[in-house]
DNA sequence: GCCGCTCTTTGCTAAAACGCAAGGACAGAC
DNA sequence: GTCTGTCCTTGCGTTTTAGCAAAGAGCGGC
């Protein structure tokens, strides 16, 4: 008698933060309910100013997050990998996507539409407890870009954008961690709020130090520390502390 | 058999926004369990690092909250005024207070600890919509923020602070609106991620073209419409649509 | 293999913002 | 009143960042 998809999915909701320490047959609710949607490489899931309808919860893929200006710049928010939430906005009230949500290659989301989503709120109390905690640490690393953007110059925050990127997304090669996923100078630049031009500049120069390598929207850290050491803002290293003491 | 101050408190809790749409009571519930605390002026109710304790709402006075760089420079999230809730990391499960939060006069606070806020999401559903709606706004206004701090100049961002105050403490007075706190070029510098500087040369420049008027920690907005002009970037009006009208 | 598109680099110039230094202004303490 | 500490202003030189323009490099389509 059992929903096989409806277990596979629970099943794989359990592995995500939002759906943690809750009962099996809450799963097995929130699987009920699911609806899926895919999105094609370059298409939208939805675009900021929509009415905001639906939670949703990368399957497959990647996406980006972005706003863009009145003047028609663009600001990339974040990525989005599978497991993540997006458009979360909608079921905790806000009435239109503050934000774009792109599909950067072939994606596929499960999504809750927002008055799904307070329901189950209402029935499953740690439900609602975890998307708080989730919307906590969202705060919390909002606040930190914030100062970062107040604080801190271009270059370092580069430095800060690529170590996050190889921590999300980085795979160890031969010569370092690759961030695995086509970026570019303009993308970057979007990320840490400055322009290709200066990107193009900063990579060049870690790139003759040997830091990092770079090709056509693909970058690897040779010496992540390096980066570490200038996102710091630390004192550069000695060249040779070995022999004294 | 009522007890007053526990009816007075529910009372007052039921105008803010946290505690809006409640059974009078779990009003009365959440009034019991609740705690107050007084913090002078220039001292803290809790500092960047301490372990989140306690969720807090202001009853009186104001709050700063600002958040320290490893170099000391200083970055102020934003202001409290009565009514508003900080310490919120606490309840949702963050570990360690994300910043300060330092009275700017004497002050009262109502405050729960972490487990009894728990406690209240789990046995009032409507609390916990309520808390995801906040942090959801909250997402919103610091998405904003980082999209202002990528993309607009400085002076851009100063009109912009200097509204928002206007719109939360602005008080009319026969020459405009005054921004009703103590409010010094550094303050600025801080809320917008520039230098006392650059905030004392733009306010000069406003101040000679009448948009403003300024004295020691004072601002008061005389054209706020030309602040907006500024703020949004709008081509400038036309010299001389007085006569008309 | 060649074409065409997009991405990247870099010299150069200009604009924006920073930050010191020195002097002025204001408010509260005594 | 005068003193003292803090806040504010502004000239000036410096640093940082922006952004055009033009040329180079990489990749996919045909």
């Amino acid at each position: 008698m059992s929903d096989a998809p409806t277990d596979l999915i629970a099943t794989r909701l359990a592995r995500i933060p939002l759906f943690h320490d809750l009962t099996s047959a809450h799963l097995k609710l929130i699987a009920q309910v699911a609806q899926r949607r895919h999105v094609a490489r370059d298409a939208f899931f939805f675009q900021q100013g929509d009415t905001a309808v639906a939670l949703h919860v990368l399957d497959s893929g990647q996406v980006r997050m972005t706003q863009l200006t009145s003047e028609g710049e663009q600001v990339i928010l974040r990525f989005i990998r599978p497991g993540d939430i997006f458009g979360g906005a909608s079921a905790f009230g806000v009435k239109t996507y503050p934000a774009s949500a792109e599909a950067t290659e072939d994606s596929a989301a499960l999504y809750w539409n927002a008055a799904t989503m307070r329901d189950l709120f209402i029935r499953i109390p740690q439900l609602a407890l975890n998307a708080l905690e989730h919307t906590a640490e969202t705060i919390v690393q909002l606040q930190d870009r914030v100062r970062e953007l107040q604080t801190e110059r271009v270059e370092r925050r580069v430095a800060r954008a690529l170590l996050r990127l190889a921590r999300q997304t980085g795979k160890r090669i031969e010569n370092g961690v690759l961030i695995d996923m086509p970026l570019s100078r303009q993308d970057l630049a979007e990320m840490t709020g400055t322009n290709l031009y200066s990107v193009s500049r900063i990579l060049s120069a870690w790139e003759k130090q040997k830091f990092i390598e770079t090709g056509r929207e693909r970058i690897v850290l040779c010496v992540p520390h390096q980066l570490v050491i200038i996102a710091e803002d630390l004192p550069p290293p000695q060249d040779s502390p070995k022999h004294s003491d």
